[in-house]
RNA sequence: CGGGGCGUAGCGUAGCCCGGUAUCGCGCCUGCUUUGGGAGCAGGAGGUCGCCGGUUCGAAUCCGGCCGCCCCGACCA
């Protein structure tokens, strides 16, 4: 009889190790409804930690919240004829209410860009009323063929900024800060090492000028859009009737963005970070940073044990070191009839990223035993200091983890690729992240995508571009336009 | 919507070919002994075998229909 105790591993099947991953670590469920899931509270603290995160970025930066409503007019869709196109197909349409039915039927918002921009159209007469920068914290319906557990469901969470502007430049460089956010976001609390760069035509956001995104690479070497930011350029303003008066007494449409990250990134993480022994969470999104298991072998040692272990909690929690809002997320297992070992195992499953054990011989050492989750290195900290300790430990692993996900990356990386035998070659074996030149042309993506199922995952910004440019297209041989960068996606 | 797989206790399963009232493991409850990497023993609770119909003395098993879910593909954050 098979050990069900043990994860299928990455090697073995890397889709069902992520099933079995979010299932037992118990992120999140099956709902009743096909498609659609229940976000546990292991999952939803990550994203509550997220949710604060980028929340503070964007007030940072100057932006509110609001709320707009999940039900938009019908006729609100077709407004942009590529908007329409795009999110038609997979809206979910509301036909009676009050046990009547509808004079019009109403849409669950896909997204929010209609119904944001038609309440702009009413808030804006002149330049002085612009930037709008506003962003909502929201769930959404897109009636997807198949789903697949955080990375694509019928409904998510996620955040949607939208913003108009006065100008072209300035709604140009609002997305690109944004961008930056997102970048700064996936790797700093994340640990996740981005692209970021710019989409092509076919991947463009229905209705935009210019989608921006940020790309990470899964341990299965695929990639995952992970965010966009988009240039909507003038045409939701012009379809919305979104304009105003100009300094000079013109009369012009406003120009607009909208950007957002969803609880997909829930399904980055695991599968940027998690190992055959289960989740491993970065700290910084933790819900819980620090588990401390007490060792016992008789009731007089349990007292005893249990006791250290919740002072040592409490020195933990008091620490202010990393400032006096920001403290030790500390957690005390002292179950009883439960063995040391397999209160490991399971709080390695869930991911949490450093472990201290606290047993009588720890006590006579005045020492706590630690064992990261990350490298699964252990050692023993003096009790003295014990919170600074832990806490440097922590930023340590962090920054671990994100060196040791950019290794990966780089190591299925491969640039400089001029032959299309070879790129197919890769992309049938273990795939990678090609860089290779373009020669701008659609028909080209559609080709390798339906040869190979890779497809153009962006064009990088400078920074991410070879030393040496390409000269010529991967496929065609013709003159490139673009460096881009091929990959297989979620 | 195409291809594949699966529906039996909370979870994972055996039994189905060849019909006789359901097997085992994990988990759960109680007690005792345990506790530095998934504890042991003893006792116990838990089942409309996905649903509907048919065949039969008798259906988890055979026949017909339906439903659901997962995986792979086309489509997408």
């Amino acid at each position: 009889m098979a050990d069900d105790k043990k994860l299928t591993t990455r090697a073995e099947d890397f889709s069902a190790w992520y099933n079995e991953v979010v299932l037992r670590a118990e992120l999140a469920d099956y709902s009743p409804v096909k498609g659609s899931m229940v976000i546990r509270p292991n999952g939803y603290g990550v994203w509550e930690r997220m949710q604060r995160a980028l929340d503070d970025m964007f007030k940072a930066s100057g932006h509110v919240n609001a709320y707009f409503p999940l039900l938009i007019p019908q006729s609100f869709l077709a407004k942009e004829a590529q908007h329409v196109e795009g999110f038609a197909p997979e809206c979910a349409v509301v036909t009676h209410g009050g046990g009547k039915e509808l004079e019009e039927p109403l849409v669950i918002r896909p997204t929010s860009e209609t119904i944001i921009y038609h309440m702009y159209a009413k808030w804006v007469q002149s330049y002085r009323d612009l930037p709008i920068l506003i962003n909502q914290w929201a769930n959404v319906v897109r009636w997807e063929m198949r789903t697949r557990l955080f990375l694509r469901t019928l409904e998510f969470l996620w955040q949607e900024g939208h913003t108009a502007h006065a100008t072209h430049d300035e709604a140009e460089s609002e997305a690109r800060t944004i961008l930056t956010i997102y970048r700064t976001f996936a790797e700093e609390w994340m640990a996740m090492p981005v692209l970021t760069g710019l989409k092509t035509d076919s991947e463009r956001f229905a209705g935009a000028l210019r989608t921006y995104c940020i790309e990470a690479m899964m341990q299965d070497r695929k990639a995952l859009q992970a965010g966009t930011s988009h240039n909507l350029g003038q045409n939701f303003a012009k379809a919305f009737d979104l304009t105003f008066q100009t300094e000079a007494g013109d009369i012009a449409h406003a120009w607009n963005t909208s950007w957002g990250v969803s609880t997909r990134l829930i399904g980055g993480l695991v599968m940027t970070h998690g190992d055959d022994n289960g989740l491993c969470t970065p700290p910084k999104l933790a819900p819980i940073e620090v588990v401390i298991v007490p060792i016992w072998k008789t009731d007089d040692e349990r007292g005893r044990l249990t006791e250290a272990a919740m002072q040592l909690k409490t020195e933990l929690t008091e620490w202010t070191g990393r400032g006096a809002s920001d403290r030790l997320r500390v957690h005390v297992d002292a179950r009883v009839g439960i063995k040391p070992g397999a209160k490991y195992y399971e709080w390695e499953l869930r991911g949490v990223p450093l472990r201290l054990e606290l047993g009588p011989k720890d006590l006579e050492k005045e020492s706590v035993f630690s064992a990261r989750r990350d490298t699964r290195v252990k050692a023993a900290i003096p009790r003295a200091g014990v919170a600074q300790s832990v806490g440097t430990l922590l930023d340590t692993i962090q920054s671990d983890m994100f060196a040791a996900a950019k290794a990966r990356r780089e190591a299925a990386t491969v640039r400089g690729v001029t032959s299309y035998d070879e790129f197919k070659t890769i992309m049938e074996g273990e795939g990678a992240f090609v860089y290779a030149g373009w020669n701008g042309d659609p028909a080209v993506e559609a080709r390798v995508k339906e040869e190979t199922k890779a497809t153009i995952r962006l064009i990088p910004d400078p920074e991410f571009r070879s030393a040496t440019a390409p000269s010529k297209c991967l496929v065609t041989g013709e003159p490139a336009k673009h460096e881009v960068v091929w990959a297989k996606a979620y």
